[in-house]
DNA sequence: TTAGGGTTAG
């Protein structure tokens, strides 16, 4: 082994076989440089020579296995030191413990930290930034308060180091007014300290008093950071302040911090949330190296933009390109848009994708199964949305939610209340978004005994006072049995607001019915409560049309065109073999129009129906 | 020899 090792290319770097000093040079460069089979030698190599009897050989080697992916090694070699005739003192501490916070694992890092207690090991100034950090990462409030007192004990209260990870700590917790009082009793302050200050604002919403830190760091002569750009970007975001977003992008330019990824991906999301999509873009295109923050970002930003096929080629982008595989971000930002489009393939594609990637199988992946299982809905297939809901271990309400929309959507009243009941089984309190799926599943399903049962019984039994979106949904199911007047008589007596849709699902039972005198007072109110709409006097001028008063209908159209409404033409689409295939009225545009019309007649001849078209 | 800060999802 000492032989093979010797002769290899890698000792040859060195002019003659590396002291102890140059080993620990060398691991220095391996852990910055994340090369751990220049480390593994490195360590072979100090094993064989009797190096590892040293203190400082310890540390160093827990600290390039942190590093380099390999926390099972850095705390093989700290448990297997503790055996041997090499005395752990507080350096090898602090990098066992720095290397488990460095990997996110703060249970372990505070097993050794209470081990270290107990060997009676003084803690430094080095060791409680992360020991504070393990605490308010594993979320206990109580100990990170205990170590805070030890901080006093200590002496260390006034390092920066200390301090900001003592302020982050209480931020984690919430604990605003305990953060301020440790920022404010520490004698010296840097932009990292100011800048906590200014994420702990963002993350509870005291945007102005975020924006104040920032003028307060830059009057105390501190310079922003990058750090400090992305936490004022974030705070502009949620503010959705397009105004002061444009003025940090100029402060990114003079700064020259356009090099830093996490700042554009910052700036991506500013400008998206603030709808100047195209300046989101621009951002992305010009980025020299991306992460999958930023292809998340601008994927996110199409779906703001409501342009869920940009959304879907972007996505294909991503594919193509092949430097980032979809994560679950990625997946649960491009599901929606083949919710949107109905493109079932596209979902399919994505939910195999995620099934082969093993995204979503884990027990608390409830949010990204409810996308999966939302796509099946909209588009359709709701024995896979079942399927998926059956497999799923935790439940949240919306997973239940979802299914019932799903059901109701598709006609299937009576599954979408057994959904329902199931739920109440299991112990789950429905919402106002429960409400709206069960409502809709009765108005669809035709069960209006039911429907009006469950709109009384909200607010006696589950205390949820119906919004108008309840009533929507009664109003329509009342109409579509021809209980015209039923639903008119709620609507008069409802004691919330009423608005254009509401009166525009009374104006569709008109239609439905053919109840023209119904039509007028509902077509009145729907243009009086939104006079741009063109579906109402489309609806109108049907009700006219289908009772062949067709003078009526010339006026409503006339009426059309003084107001300056215009009707956008609606259109249907299908997914089919490679593409998308779209219809609009009367369209005979198709390639395949005269097999689809034919297909379509004897359909309407099955039905018991004449062809109208 | 050892340490602290940022971005993404309905």
């Amino acid at each position: 082994m000492y032989k093979r090792i010797t002769k290899s290319h890698f000792f040859r770097t060195f002019s003659s076989l590396p002291n102890l000093t140059s080993c620990i040079t060398t691991l220095q460069s391996s852990a910055t440089n994340i090369n751990l089979h220049q480390g593994k030698k490195l360590h072979a190599y100090m094993l064989i020579n009797g190096f590892l009897t040293s203190p400082i050989s310890i540390t160093s080697l827990i600290n390039m296995y942190s590093k380099c992916n390999a926390i099972s090694d850095a705390f093989l070699v700290f448990s297997s030191s503790s055996t041997s005739n090499c005395e752990l003192n507080v350096f090898a501490y602090n990098a066992i413990i720095a290397g488990f916070i460095f990997n996110d694992m703060p249970k372990p890092a505070l097993r050794v930290y209470q081990r270290m207690r107990l060997a009676g090991v003084t803690m430094d100034k080095f060791t409680f930034p992360c020991v504070v950090k393990a605490f308010s990462g594993y979320g206990d409030v109580v100990g990170f308060k205990i170590v805070h007192g030890l901080v006093f004990k200590s002496g260390v209260d006034h390092d920066l180091f200390v301090g900001s990870a003592v302020v982050n700590g209480y931020l984690k917790f919430g604990l605003m007014a305990d953060a301020h009082k440790v920022f404010d009793e520490m004698p010296d302050r840097d932009v990292v300290l100011w800048n906590a200050m200014i994420n702990g604002y963002a993350q509870i919403g005291e945007f102005q008093n975020a924006l104040e830190c920032l003028r307060k760091l830059r009057a105390e002569g501190n310079v922003p950071s990058r750090f400090t750009v992305t936490g004022i970007l974030s705070v502009l975001t949620l503010k959705g302040d397009l105004h002061n977003g444009k003025a940090v992008h100029g402060l990114v330019t003079k700064m020259g911090y356009f090099s830093g990824i996490a700042v554009c991906n910052a700036l991506i999301d500013m400008y998206g949330k603030c709808k100047s999509f195209l300046d989101a873009l621009d951002i992305f295109e010009v980025m020299a190296i991306k992460d999958i923050y930023s292809w998340n970002s601008v994927i996110g930003v199409h779906q703001q933009s409501g342009d869920h096929e940009g959304t879907l080629k972007l996505f294909d982008r991503m594919l193509r390109d092949g430097v980032f595989r979809p994560d679950l971000v990625t997946v649960t930002t491009v599901l929606p848009a083949c919710s949107h489009l109905a493109a079932l393939r596209h979902g399919k594609e994505i939910h195999g994708y995620m099934i082969t990637k093993g995204l979503g199988k884990d027990d608390d992946d409830t949010y990204i199964n409810n996308a999966v299982m939302d796509m099946y809905g909209k588009c359709g297939s709701m024995r896979e949305a079942q399927l998926v809901f059956d497999h799923m271990t935790i439940k949240d309400s919306a997973s239940w939610n979802i299914m019932i929309m799903g059901y109701a959507m598709h006609g299937f009243g009576h599954e979408a209340l057994n959904v329902f009941h199931k739920m109440r089984e299991a112990n789950l309190m429905p919402d106002e978004v429960t409400f709206v799926g069960v409502l809709s599943a009765c108005s669809h399903g035709g069960l209006v005994k039911e429907g009006q049962e469950f709109l009384s019984q909200m607010e006696s039994r589950y205390e949820i006072a119906p919004t108008v979106e309840h009533y929507t949904c009664v109003i329509d199911m009342l109409g579509r049995a021809g209980l015209l007047e039923q639903a008119y008589g709620l609507l008069s007596e409802m004691p919330i607001k009423t608005n254009s849709v509401v009166w525009r699902a009374l104006l569709a039972a008109c239609h439905l019915h053919g109840d023209a005198n119904l039509a007028k007072i509902a077509v009145r109110k729907v243009i009086d409560l939104e006079p741009e709409h063109c579906g109402s006097y489309v609806l109108m001028s049907n009700v006219y049309g289908t009772m062949g008063r067709y003078e009526e209908v010339s006026d409503v159209r006339h009426n059309m065109r003084q107001q300056k409404v215009k009707k956008t033409p609606g259109c249907s689409w299908i997914e089919f073999g490679n593409g998308m295939h779209v219809f609009g009225t009367g369209d005979r545009t198709h390639p395949d129009e005269e097999l689809i019309y034919s297909k379509l007649g004897s359909l309407y001849m099955s039905m018991g129906l004449c062809q109208t078209t």
